[in-house]
DNA sequence: ACCTGAACACCGTTCAAGT
DNA sequence: ACCTGAACACCGTTCAAGT
């Protein structure tokens, strides 16, 4: 987990993930298929550690939930972006990456409801605000253009 | 430049292209100094091609110049979506990255201008745009969906 | 100037064999 | 059930040698 954070799924060989281990390299395979499968678990892990972070601020400003979302997941590198890259390759990642993404834009359309929206309006502004939080975990950004962008969104959005 | 439109970067070997090419792998590397300045070399015939077609349409809706533009670049393939992946491996693909970055989010404030919106504010609005349309370059969508998104985009920020 | 065969140092993955 | 050494089929890239 430390190794794909820290330098990404192309950078980390199963060789250097087996050596960290302390096992050859090829006894990864007895607990995951190939090396996509070992990205998900690491997905997992991630998110399993993170979304109740996000969860827990449930009567911050929306505002903030946002930006601890994106906090979160920038702290695992360019792992979202290697997930991006591995989806046309894996069908796990694939499915994985579609799971997620409706998670998010769940959350979403919950939150610009309880801001009040309406249903039907929340759904297209839901997707707007998944991509504009992609847009920001994709490319590298100073903690105040962040704030700037993430504010002037919910500005327009709610 | 057919092989890494359709196949994308990771599945198109040296070798293939050098096949395809008539030549052996090791030729290539007499006209372009690794892998990824071939891919920046079919980027910037995409874009040549591209771009001009997008610049034509001037006196059209904005929302259909924006759909022009994802049509354009949707046609390449996960091309993008590679761009994204190489801009960490590769300092010549993050500079050309950049480079597109700022010419699609110039070409959105100037519109955004021209419908009406004062400078400042049109600078972060130009950048929400970027992000939703690198969002629906990156995901899967029916030609509706594409429409409803921009439409609905356009409608919140001008 | 342009192209090549052969090699290099990797890579993810498989397989038969061990305990 | 769990782990291994050895091999397989690739990969991008380099280098010395050819014309």
């Amino acid at each position: 987990m430390a190794l794909f954070k820290e330098q990404g799924y192309e950078k980390t060989s199963m060789s250097s993930v087996a050596k960290a281990a302390g096992v050859a390299a090829n006894t990864i395979y007895w607990y995951y298929a190939n090396k996509d499968d070992l990205l998900i678990a690491v997905l997992n892990r991630e998110v399993m550690q993170a979304m109740p972070q996000v969860i827990a601020m449930q009567n911050a400003p929306l505002t903030e939930r946002v930006l601890k979302l994106i906090e979160q997941f920038e702290s695992s590198g360019s792992l979202m972006t290697d997930v991006h890259s591995r989806v046309s390759h894996s069908e796990v990642v694939r499915n994985w990456h579609d799971r997620f993404h409706q998670m998010v834009e769940q959350l979403s359309v919950s939150e610009l409801i309880k801001a009040g929206l309406e249903p039907a309006a929340a759904q297209l502004d839901a997707r707007l605000m998944v991509y504009v939080i992609e847009g920001l975990l994709a490319h590298p950004h100073t903690m105040e253009e962040r704030v700037q962008v993430v504010e002037h969104a919910l500005g327009k959005l709610v």
